[in-house]
DNA sequence: CGGCATGTTGAAGAGACTCAATAAGTGTGG
DNA sequence: CCACACTTATTGAGTCTCTTCAACATGCCG
């Protein structure tokens, strides 16, 4: 079974279709909205929660006592500095645990980047239920290090790469774990879930240089620009070039693509979530 | 007992001392030497070793048969760009265990950033051991975490605060984890055992920039320049603020400080090791 | 239609890099 | 002990990328 958006009957939904993208019948990238839906402590262990763009999931100082696996939807760790600034530490994938770091005080902070289906579990809960099963804990470690792997590869475009390579890197990638559907003559056309701001601070720049080197890489051919939520892939290998991952994007496209949920979705579908379909 | 090098009967040696520091009577930094002193089939497992600075310890492409347990020095995780610049995604210090990382394939190497001890162990019996013994097991996951957490300062770091900014905090943190020893008017000389070059690598900036930003330091009455690696630390809360990790300086000075070493290094004292007192 | 969020474009300025020259310190040889 | 080679660190000048700030465009929704 493959893992991929094109195939899930719970895909984002057509409401905020560009006109362009409308014609072309592609995915739609959900509406960001700034409302707050704190999750609260009334949600039962393992119960679903849908929430919507850019709801805060673990404040800067939680208690750190739930965790989050995520069902659908993409989820940013970040942190903010002293002057406002916001940095992206990593992008939360469906099928993946949330909120696990010891405890929660180093400042960091988790949101949704697009609306999110996640279930909560409860911390004790989970540390025994990993105890209990080697599968579910080997799973859990093979997450841990494909987290240090990204942080290790985003340090490293950050530190020694400009903008228009990290954002290169970042477009191959994406491609692997967003919706991707290809169109007759080779190409195929990229939802980008997420929103220029957040690839900025993802990638550690400014939305304007996010845009102008967009608009660079349609000029070079690379890609097309649909609309602001879809790109058209020209020519992938290249991108992938460009972003100086051509050696690891194998690796890292295969570590993406991964149906990282199977063994977690299984071990939490108890609950409420099983009467779901959408589970 | 305290972690700190003033401590230690095997510090580094005072051949290299500048004759500031000399007549300080301060502790000197070994010299950096670009012999490459592999660490080849010929070590028995357990078995000690000595390298220079800037040997290597694990290649790009290694076999990952072997990690090691750091008994004294640093070593650097690295990784070299297209270009041949190269990003240093994290200091080892002693007690820790480094070369785990799965795989190892991401084109990330492994030197000594100083004169160093280390201990080859087998990855296999590292593995075993860790499976029979729940205290090597937490001590081990609480150094991945550690390894997380300074990446992720690393990443914020380069992400939004200035090189002076950096280097204030990487100060602040070196007299953690560098020999710091305090003077009669309550400031303190910090040795700082890395090259400007590896600083400069570390805080994603050049040598050059680390230079100015030591000397606009030292003008705004932070620190004072004993030699380039003597630093006296005026002001070391000024120092934090600057670094922008106030709030946090206390949680990271206290991991640096810790006596990591204890348990793993009592784990393998055995073999070679043992009939040495530098071990 | 107007309000609002998101995304694009332009112009100016600053910060950091590059390149090059110089200084300081170390080790070697005689 | 000193001259020499060599590494490491510092300083200077010029350049350029990227940010900043501002205006403008677009799309969505009431």
């Amino acid at each position: 079974m493959e893992f991929g958006w094109n195939n899930r009957a719970d895909g984002p939904p057509d409401a905020k279709l560009s006109r362009g993208a409308r014609a072309a019948n592609l995915p739609g990238r959900p509406l960001e909205q700034t409302q707050s839906h704190r999750a609260g402590p009334t949600y039962l262990s393992g119960d679903l929660v849908t929430l919507d763009a850019g709801a805060e999931v673990i404040a800067e100082r939680s208690s750190g006592r739930h965790i989050w696996l995520i069902r659908s939807g993409i989820l940013r760790l970040q942190r903010f500095s002293f002057d406002g600034r916001r940095q992206i530490l990593a992008l939360a994938l469906p099928g993946e645990i949330i909120g696990y770091e010891t405890p929660w005080r180093s400042g960091l902070s988790v949101e949704t980047a697009t609306r999110a289906k996640l279930c909560r579990i409860d911390r004790r809960d989970f540390e025994d239920r990993l105890d209990a099963d080697a599968v579910l804990r080997r799973e859990f470690a093979a997450q841990q290090q494909d987290h240090i792997e990204r942080l290790r590869w985003l340090t490293c475009s950050i530190g020694s790469l400009r903008p228009e390579e990290r954002l290169s890197a970042f477009l191959a990638l994406a491609t692997c774990c967003m919706p991707y559907q290809p169109l007759p003559d080779g190409t195929a056309v990229l939802t980008m879930l997420i929103s220029r701001a957040d690839m900025a601070d993802l990638l550690a720049t400014t939305m304007e240089t996010i845009s102008r080197v967009t608009h660079a890489l349609e000029e070079d051919g690379v890609v097309t620009i649909v609309d602001p939520a879809h790109f058209r892939i020209v020519d992938l290998k290249k991108l992938a070039a460009l972003g100086r991952i051509s050696d690891s994007f194998e690796d890292m496209a295969t570590r993406l693509k991964q149906p990282r949920d199977r063994c977690f979705l299984r071990a939490w579908s108890c609950g409420s979530c099983v009467s779901r379909s959408a589970c």
